[in-house]
DNA sequence: CTAAAACCTCACGTTGGCGTCAGGTGCAAG
DNA sequence: CTTGCACCTGACGCCAACGTGAGGTTTTAG
């Protein structure tokens, strides 16, 4: 695949691919021409990519989350293992982080609804 | 209470006191001298100020998200309350997609842990 | 063969949430 | 009175994740 064929399946921009070579998120290989051409399973990793980046990783771990396609790299998964499992630690911080925010919204719709409801335990 | 003592018992940096005023989020008393005080409940403000940031939430949603303390304004709730019923919408795909990212990394931890285990299901 | 898509490589612009330095004050203690 | 710390107001710096041209090349359709 090319890289506007990519792009349109993802559902990202042709700069944001060309982005994530940069950043050694993406291989790609290239043509005579100089031009990129990607396998298919790229789409499904530029989809996992656009995930971690929506959950706050930083590009500089998800540049070590490099799973299953890149198996013939057959690194240290020491240090991998255990900052993956940091990252999810903090994305199940984040998770509650986001469960009491949503309640604090409820608090704002329920005094938008009835501005003499009861609201001390808001500070 | 003075800029520090408030800074200090947030966990937040005088700077971000000072932007979250100039954003208009935070409001300061000021002292004849021109030094800023704050009621006790700053300190639970800055807390939620906080916690909207960490979900995500553009500082223009919480601009307009001042409840309880601000009730002597009695303003339009019904753009308001729209506005936060969709931010809570956005809030609710955030829990998700962190809870697919979570179920991702286990997918890494769990090939870390086992080279050969199944991920097609990746792709 | 030619035109027009689609692609390429720089390289600078943008936005948010502060950090950080510079240069000047308020105020409480000794 | 003076020392020193906490505070003040600008104003520029930074980083990430791209957007947005500029200016040139490659591929493909007709």
């Amino acid at each position: 695949m090319r890289i506007g064929e990519v792009a349109e399946k993802a559902g990202v921009s042709v700069r944001a691919l060309r982005y994530y070579e940069e950043q050694g998120l993406l291989q790609a290989g290239r043509s005579p021409g100089g031009r990129r051409h990607y396998p298919d399973t790229a789409v499904g990793r530029v989809r996992l990519i656009q995930q971690l980046y929506a959950a706050g990783l930083p590009s500089r771990v998800v540049r070590e989350v490099p799973p299953c396609m890149d198996s013939d790299e057959e690194r240290a998964p020491r240090a991998l293992l255990d900052q993956t499992a940091a990252e999810r630690v903090r994305i199940d911080w984040r998770i509650t982080d986001l469960l009491t925010v949503r309640d604090r919204l409820d608090d704002v719709i329920a005094i938008a609804r009835d501005p003499d409801s009861d609201c001390s335990h808001v500070q």
